[in-house]
DNA sequence: GCGACAG
DNA sequence: ATCTTGTCGC
C-alpha cells in the first residue's frame, strides 16, 4: 500500500465530511490510544468514555488492545491507530452523542485527520484535540484564535489554561468550527485538555500498564 | 534543496 | 507516542 493510494482514499473521505450543526448533544465520547511494544510486536491499546453532557458524568468506559502493523508517518495517523480506537468507540456509542480523538479533524493538509475519518466513517458528529499544530496558520488575538488551514476556517487555537501550552481544535465531521469550540469549552474542567479526552488517554495508560505487568508476570 | 511534521 | 527523576509551582 503506498501513500499515493492512502492519499486518494483521504481524498475520498473529505469529500464526504458534512459541515453542520449537530442535533441534540447528550452525550460525549472521548478516544486515545497509547502504545507499546512487547517481544518485538507492537500493540496499541485504545480507550473510549462516554460522559452525560453537559454535566460530565463518567457513564462508560471501554478499552481494546490490537496489534498495529502501520508505522507512524505525519498526517497518516489514522491508518495507524483507527482500526484499535473505532473497535473501542463502538462499545460506548449511543445517539446524540458528539465524539472528541485525540487527533486532527479538518486540520490537516487534505482536511482528513482522524477524528475527520472516524466521524464520516460511523457517519456521526466528531471534534479533533491536538496538542500540536500539524498545519495551518493561526489569526486574530487572545486566548482563543482562528486556525487557518487553506485559506479554509476549520478551528480554533485555545489556551485552556494559563501558563500552558494551548490546544488545538478542530471540526471533524458533521459539525462547524464553532460548535466544536463551545463543546470543547463545555468540556474543560481546569485541565489543558478538555474531560472526554483526558479520561480516555488516563483509562488507555491504565490499561497499558496492566496488560504490560500481566503479560511479565506470565512468562 | 530546506524546514515542518497530530500520535 | 515512548523512554524517564527530580523538581518548580499552584
Amino acid at each position: 500500500m503506498n501513500l499515493e493510494r492512502l492519499r486518494e482514499i483521504q481524498d475520498e473521505i473529505a469529500n464526504r465530511v458534512t459541515i453542520s450543526e449537530p442535533g441534540e448533544i447528550e452525550y460525549v465520547a472521548g478516544i486515545d490510544t497509547a502504545f507499546f511494544r512487547y517481544s518485538g510486536t507492537e500493540y496499541a491499546v485504545s480507550s473510549a468514555v462516554l460522559m452525560s453532557y453537559p454535566g460530565l458524568e463518567l457513564l462508560k468506559v471501554e478499552s481494546v488492545v490490537d496489534t498495529v502493523d502501520f508505522p507512524y508517518i505525519p498526517t497518516y495517523l489514522m491508518f495507524r491507530e483507527s482500526r484499535t480506537a473505532i473497535k473501542a468507540l463502538k462499545k460506548v456509542l449511543r445517539e446524540k452523542t458528539v465524539v472528541m480523538v485525540d487527533g486532527s479533524g479538518l486540520a490537516h493538509p487534505r482536511r482528513c485527520g482522524i477524528a475527520t475519518y472516524i466521524g464520516v466513517e460511523l457517519s456521526l458528529p466528531a471534534i479533533g484535540i491536538t496538542k500540536k499544530r500539524l498545519c495551518g496558520e493561526v489569526a486574530g488575538e487572545g486566548d482563543v484564535k482562528k486556525l487557518i488551514v487553506d485559506g479554509e476556517h476549520v478551528g480554533y487555537e485555545i489556551l485552556t489554561c494559563r501558563r500552558c501550552k494551548p490546544i488545538y481544535v478542530s471540526a471533524g465531521n458533521m459539525i462547524t468550527p464553532d460548535k466544536a469550540l463551545e463543546v470543547v469549552m463545555n468540556c474543560l474542567r481546569g485541565y489543558k485538555l478538555p474531560e472526554p479526552v483526558r479520561m480516555a488517554d488516563k483509562y488507555s495508560k491504565k490499561v497499558k500498564s496492566e496488560y504490560l505487568s500481566d503479560l511479565q508476570s506470565s512468562i
